[in-house]
RNA sequence: CGGGGUGUGGCUCAGUUUGGUAGAGCGCCACGUUCGGGACGUGGAAGUCGAAGGUUCAAAUCCUUUCACUCCGACCA
């Protein structure tokens, strides 16, 4: 804790997280406010890290064959009103649209909250046949859910998301592309966000609305709290049965479809900034971080140090870096701390001291170590550094959520924990749903994360009612 | 949706109790000196006090209404 704090305008964490975590978005310039309850502008700086998530996931997307499509953003109310949990699920939280230029609408339109619906519709029309099948479907689109407490990239009313919506032959096909993109998520989350993460299947009572079932991938940050951070669902037939959506087999038989979709959003963001972060701001993961290195010219009025600066940016440009160089009149010191602040993982310092010795300085974001390292060779030297911060970053988190992870083999450990142990929670449980919503009123809000893949066996009885187990559960409190 | 808090230059806030016609720091602009952990000097621009109504000779300040944001809960990606 004796850790010097460089960046003063910052909320430190133990003191208010809440107010870090506010303090960082704009101080880092990521969002802003708007004039519309719920509604976020998202800053160029913020926009950019969603550019290189949404260009990361993508391509992982379309290596497996997916397709990307554009649906409307309305959605007339009796489309939403077919399946009949998917409605009860989202009709509360819905936007309506009953004005159109000067008219009130015959039926009223729902701005999309997510679009099952309409991808059902649409799918009706373009699946007959086993040989349309499957459709591998994704959209990047921003939905509407009118929350009542809303936060920055946590919560938004509105937010940007991908969400993919696949139809398949079989059950089995689809049941493997619901884990299969739940992979992808936890891959993603690991090995570009650096954040690995528990993933499991959501219980019968916080599952998707009008879900089979529902997998979750559920990252920890720092201060213990889970965040839902991307879910995948098997649909089975319901849908189709609800849509009316058939196509003949090659046994000449007509059967329905078995669907999945799948969607993680800008909450990412919100993420990466309480999984990483620290007093002094921001730190981003090198892959999706908008700048990588950041150029402090050290004495730039002096002869020389101006060019040199630039022309190692352009090397490590040209070597596929993300590089800014900053050559405005502020202070190096002031610089030193802005680039802090905005998460930037490597700084590099160089002026006429180190340009005498052919040379400049590599500064971690996350250790904040100096390393003088030669000119020569530069850009391998800092794509190791990218990979070093990156490995850092998954081996903290790695450590956090260890520490934070405890076992509760009776309801007074469990009570315990709840009260005194910010983090997740791993207990078994009877499979009740009364079990669920009694430990929640217990402990004031903590609630089951996901029965984890990997289930161990901790006791023989629910730590709640005592009843035999069925399963193991992650529990904690969630943003 | 319930409970608390806050709205005053771009930002953070003082001024409100005891009405008298708006202040500070930071930031911004210009010039000069600086430059290896948020530099300094000089000069300058910028607010009608969230909004509406009321009381008063006079309202940032008192009263009423309203809106927005924020925090804590319940609800939810």
């Amino acid at each position: 804790m004796a850790e010097k704090k460089l960046v003063e305008s910052i909320t430190s964490m133990d003191v208010d997280f809440a107010q870090w975590y506010t303090d960082v978005v704009r101080k880092a310039e990521l969002a802003d406010y708007s004039g519309v309850k719920g509604c976020m502008i998202i800053r160029p700086y913020g926009y950019a890290i969603w550019e290189n998530i949404q260009k990361d996931l993508d391509e992982r997307f379309k290596a497996l064959g997916h397709e990307n499509v554009y649906m409307p953003m309305f959605i007339p109310e009796s489309l939403l009103q077919k399946e009949k949990d998917h409605v009860e699920g989202f009709a509360p939280e819905c936007a309506w649209v009953t004005v159109g230029g000067e008219n009130k609408l015959a039926e009223r339109l729902c701005v999309r909250p997510t679009s099952e619906t309409l991808f059902c519709e649409h799918f009706k029309n373009i699946i007959q046949s086993y040989r349309d099948l499957p459709k591998l479907y994704n959209q990047w689109v921003n939905v509407v859910r009118w929350e009542k407490t809303t936060r920055p990239f946590l919560r938004t009313s509105e937010f940007l998301w991908q969400e993919g919506h696949t139809m398949h032959a079989t059950e089995e096909e689809a049941r493997t592309e619901t884990l299969q993109m739940l992979k992808v998520y936890e891959d993603f989350y690991r090995d570009t966000l650096a954040i690995p993460a528990v993933t499991g299947r959501k219980t019968e009572k916080e599952k998707f609305a009008g879900a089979m079932e529902t997998y979750t991938i559920e990252p920890m940050m720092h201060n213990g709290v889970a965040l839902q951070g991307g879910t995948t669902h098997y649909f089975g037939d319901g849908f189709a049965k609800a849509f009316d959506i058939t196509f003949t087999d090659k046994d000449n038989t007509v059967k329905y479809p078995h669907q999945t979709s799948w969607g993680v959003s800008t909450r990412m963001i919100g993420a990466i900034i309480m999984t990483h972060g620290d007093n002094n701001g921001l730190i981003l993961p090198p892959k999706v971080a908008p700048i990588q290195v950041v150029i402090v010219p050290v004495q730039m009025h002096k002869e020389g140090v101006l060019e040199k600066a630039q022309q190692v940016a352009d090397a490590l440009r040209a070597a596929g870096i993300r590089v800014k160089l900053d050559s405005s009149d502020n202070s190096p010191g002031w610089k030193f701390a802005e680039y802090e602040m905005k998460g930037v993982p490597v700084r590099l310092e160089i002026g006429p001291r180190d340009i005498e010795n052919n040379s400049c300085v590599l500064v971690s974001r996350v250790s904040r170590s100096k390393n003088f390292v030669s000119l020569d060779g530069l850009a391998d030297t800092v794509k190791e550094m990218l990979t070093t911060v990156h490995n850092e970053l998954v081996d903290r988190v790695k450590k956090n959520v260890e520490a934070k992870t405890h076992i509760a083999t009776n309801w007074e450990e469990f009570a315990d924990h709840a009260e005194n142990h910010p983090g997740f929670i791993k207990a078994m449980w009877c499979g009740e749903t009364e079990c669920e919503e009694k430990v929640k009123e217990l402990t004031g809000g903590v609630k089951s994360r996901c029965i984890p893949f990997n289930e161990e066996n901790l006791a023989p009885t629910c730590v709640c009612c005592g009843k035999p187990a069925k399963h193991m559960l992650v529990w904690g409190r969630q943003y």
